[in-house]
DNA sequence: TCATTAAATTGTT
DNA sequence: AACAATTTAATGA
């Protein structure tokens, strides 16, 4: 497994392509875009390259272009427990940047994966000179923050089917993840990792979510047909 | 662009 | 954990 910081390797200039998909670039005026898009950059994460670890200063704002991330921390007891999956348009460490404080969890690649980062002074600049900035991150903390209450849940519950459930729901989050879309590219391997369960339970929780009409399984992939009844796990009991 | 081959993913035991 | 079946990605004409 490498140890690599994505962006500190392989980092190249974005692209249109890349652009298209960070969704807060459409919320500023031209002279705020101009002075990001002078700053941004983008990196190509190999599966387990870390993107930014505990302790760590904070260099940048992350997103994800493209592929699957994993948000963790490793407790006092040695055990690793895992926060979020970060999907394509998600966008995070905003809490730490804003404070400037070292990162509190480890971002890791679940697979090859296009992280873009935006340097945390330009972060600052932004955050001191454009107003739909401001509103981007204000909706995204407010977001996360009921993302984590329900992850709570997810946790206290033992149920492996609603917990699924649940981290899809959450991966489907069009406000956190907006390059998601109907279709979420994610292997039940990586889904399993995730949730913490083996994949043959995951393949089972699938299917039910599926014969109870809230998704369909794809190669490769989930395509949300309810997002609703993905959110409450529908009729199963805690 | 198409056919063939290799690799990845899934469903099942 | 191991297996065969299926789907996708890669290769080269």
């Amino acid at each position: 497994m490498s140890h690599d910081i994505a962006l500190h390797q392989r980092r190249r200039p974005p692209c249109p392509q890349d652009l298209a998909s960070i969704p807060w670039l459409a919320a500023l005026l031209p002279v705020e875009r101009e002075h990001a898009l002078a700053a941004l950059q983008v990196g190509d994460a190999k599966a387990g390259d870390y993107v930014c670890r505990v302790g760590r200063p904070v260099t940048y704002w992350f997103g994800v272009v493209d592929g699957l991330l994993k948000m963790s921390s490793d407790s006092a007891d040695g055990s690793t427990m895992t926060f979020a999956g970060l999907p394509p348009g998600g966008w995070f460490g905003e809490g730490t940047a804003v404070k400037r404080e070292p990162y509190r969890y480890n971002v890791q690649a679940l697979r090859k994966s296009v992280v873009a980062g935006l340097p945390i002074d330009t972060f600052h600049w932004l955050l001191d000179h454009s107003i739909g900035f401001n509103r981007f991150v204000m909706h995204q903390l407010n977001e996360r923050l009921g993302q984590f209450i329900a992850a709570r849940e997810i946790d206290r519950s033992n149920n492996p089917d609603l917990r699924v459930a649940r981290s899809l729901a959450a991966l489907f989050n069009p406000v956190l993840y907006p390059g998601v879309g109907q279709v979420l590219r994610i292997t039940q391997q990586e889904l399993a990792y995730l949730v913490g369960l083996s994949r043959q339970r995951v393949n089972e929780s699938l299917s039910i979510l599926q014969q109870q009409g809230a998704i369909e399984v794809v190669y490769g992939g989930v395509r949300v047909l309810d997002l609703g009844a993905v959110r409450t796990g529908f009729l199963r009991l805690k």
